[in-house]
DNA sequence: TATGAATGAGGCTTCATTCAT
DNA sequence: AATGAATGAAGCCTCATTCAT
């Protein structure tokens, strides 16, 4: 499930108002206006269907976030934020080459079907041509990251021999990308025009190793 | 390019107006909506700036089409119809399995980037569940073929024992479609995020190879 | 009386709809908006109250005029267009100077009178810093008979030595301008300030006079 | 330059907060209400925007003023009061008769044209039908002197065989009004469509003198 | 078959103002 | 005396769609 939707709203029933709470108000805009947008896209997305879904007013949409294309921008800025945290307490370093690629892979696999509102904020950002992610010097700040945790990797296993030692990190991070990405994003019309078969929870498992073998045997020596 | 855009406009200046001909008016609407459409999403399309880049009026959209979902509706289909088309003069029965699935992977991976219109349609019906893609039996159809062209090369190979026997046709076209379509529908947020490396001639290039090489790995018997 | 007030509702009540009149809800329209922003400013006039009290609905005035500030340049321009277009009958060709510039002074005291709806869409007009004057050729075109207007009478009486030969067409109609315009434009604040008695029939009468009689003493050759 | 703008700044950086000193709050305020309302007119000015150009939060400007309508009604008075203030060092009783209407006349056309915030503020009444004017009494008492002031002059040149018995101080007052107050309010309007000829340094030299002229030309005993 | 005129519903945003501290 | 948070009401404008010819 979205990781998204649990927070803020504890113990508070929907009549309740906010008493002089701003960043509890910001909070409960960014989480309804994340669904939203994730759901009905920029322009499907309506002002009026967040502000009910809140616990504040639609005034107070403008109040913090300007207007529609502020609260979007700081949607996807704590779409990416909240991602990039969730990844943070990965320990890969105590493994070995191959467990340890296996494994980021599989967490990745599993992180991205974690947050299919993510996904969608992404989706829907391409579509805008990346208007907004442009923008944000913050979202590519942590992306960095992504890169650096893959080049360790890497150079371990092109060091101990079990990796070929012709590819990049960002490949390799572009191939695990693609296929976790992917899952998720197609799975409407996937699922719609070949069956569902890949997405039953044994579907599911069954790709998430084949991803992983996929990755793996690409960066195998031979 | 698109294939989309050169089609229908052959010999008639853009001033020109129709004068009984109906289907050459349907085509006219079809072309301009699918990259209104493509461009700016369902809810993003505009109505009116559909029928301003057309060569008749507001009227005639609602004439042939019904609404605005009718219209996107037929676009979509349009849309498969046009890819699977171009998919049609593929000859692979001739080679050798490795060969056929290496040609088809590349053949698949630089169809996708020929055709970003249709990606970004795909996307923008995965963002609405499919809600459209449900309906249409033509578009299912069309999409058999795909699967049945797989499994033909795949079980030469299983036979020839060149592939490992432990897959699916339907899992090795995830995995082609997963990198072929990536590419194409996260080239922008991307490129945004991890620079432009793999999106110039060179870099494509590479990955079109490293792409099948990851198909060809993944089928191999070891 | 506002010119502009009697023209196009002649016989049409309230209830009244227009069928297939575009010229007639466009200046339907037109009139209303005039007095609403004579009456209110640009930021003070409604787009609401407009459409209320029109024959036709606010979203015709959408369709016809674009927006807010479309309306208004609209509405300036017409304003300039009947002022000007009152002005075109007055034949001052057979009279000899001093009788020319009397009745012009003296027609253009009443019809600035005649007309406050337009001096105040001048005052508004010059508080927004002429901002749409700017942008207007057809006003600009409009004013440039004013000018020659004078310059005719001018010359002849300069020629015939009733009129000193040192000053300019433009400094002349300067003159009569500043004095006819102040007479609608501070008519509030003036008679608030010192009282009604240059706002009688007869203060009026008079002032009429001792302007015409101003404008010919500073002209005349001594 | 308009005097409002200066006073009440002295010594204070724009990052300074007041602290527990009222009427200089009470000050910055009005200096800043009475340029944006100037600027912008009663509609067009924006709380908030007076609020961001002060020195002190929007929630002043309703402690102090009430409302908008308060603080623009306090604008107004400061403004006539400023400006008349302005005029009272003129020491017109030890000059004869035309050199003392000469002297006042080319001092209110400078005096105008140094205020022409005063001069947007009195069309903005004008505009508003006077309603804020109507209710001061401040305002009324403080231009009884302007009248009485020219009667004195014209007492003396009536006396002297200068001036014509015929007029009132009222209508001189008038003339000198129209022609100073014109030269300013209508000054965008009139530039841009006769030109800026008038409104050099030269142009606007001459004028002053043709306005003297004018007046004086006008109370003339012939 | 074709079209310009017309429209109701609903979208986004702004404004002056008040509340709670 | 001073402030940041909060707000209802109302403003402007856009959208897909239908009407009348």
């Amino acid at each position: 499930m979205d990781a998204v939707r649990d927070s803020a709203e504890a113990g508070a029933n929907r009549r309740t108002r906010w008493k002089q709470d701003p960043e509890g108000v910001r909070r409960d805009i960014l989480v309804v206006a994340m669904n939203e947008f994730a759901e009905n896209g920029l322009s499907g997305a309506r002002i009026d269907e967040i502000a009910a879904k809140t616990r504040t007013s639609k005034r107070m949409i403008y109040y913090y976030f300007g207007d529609k294309d502020g609260l979007y921008r700081d949607v996807l800025e704590e779409a990416y934020r909240q991602v990039r945290a969730g990844e943070e307490n990965l320990h890969l370093a105590d493994l070995e080459p191959v467990a340890a690629l296996r494994t980021l892979t599989e967490f990745t696999f599993d992180h991205h079907r974690d947050h299919p509102s993510f996904i969608r904020l992404v989706m829907i950002e391409n579509i805008h041509h990346g208007d907004y992610l442009k923008h944000s010097e913050v979202i590519r700040k942590l992306n960095e990251t992504a890169i650096s945790r893959i080049e360790g990797i890497y150079r371990k296993g092109v060091a101990s021999g079990d990796f070929r030692p012709d590819l990049t990190p960002l490949a390799i991070h572009w191939q695990i990308s693609a296929l976790s990405f992917f899952n998720v994003s197609n799975r409407v019309s996937f699922s719609l025009l070949f069956g569902q078969d890949l997405y039953t929870e044994a579907g599911q498992a069954g790709l998430k190793a084949q991803v992983a073998e996929t990755v793996l045997r690409f960066v195998a020596r031979r």
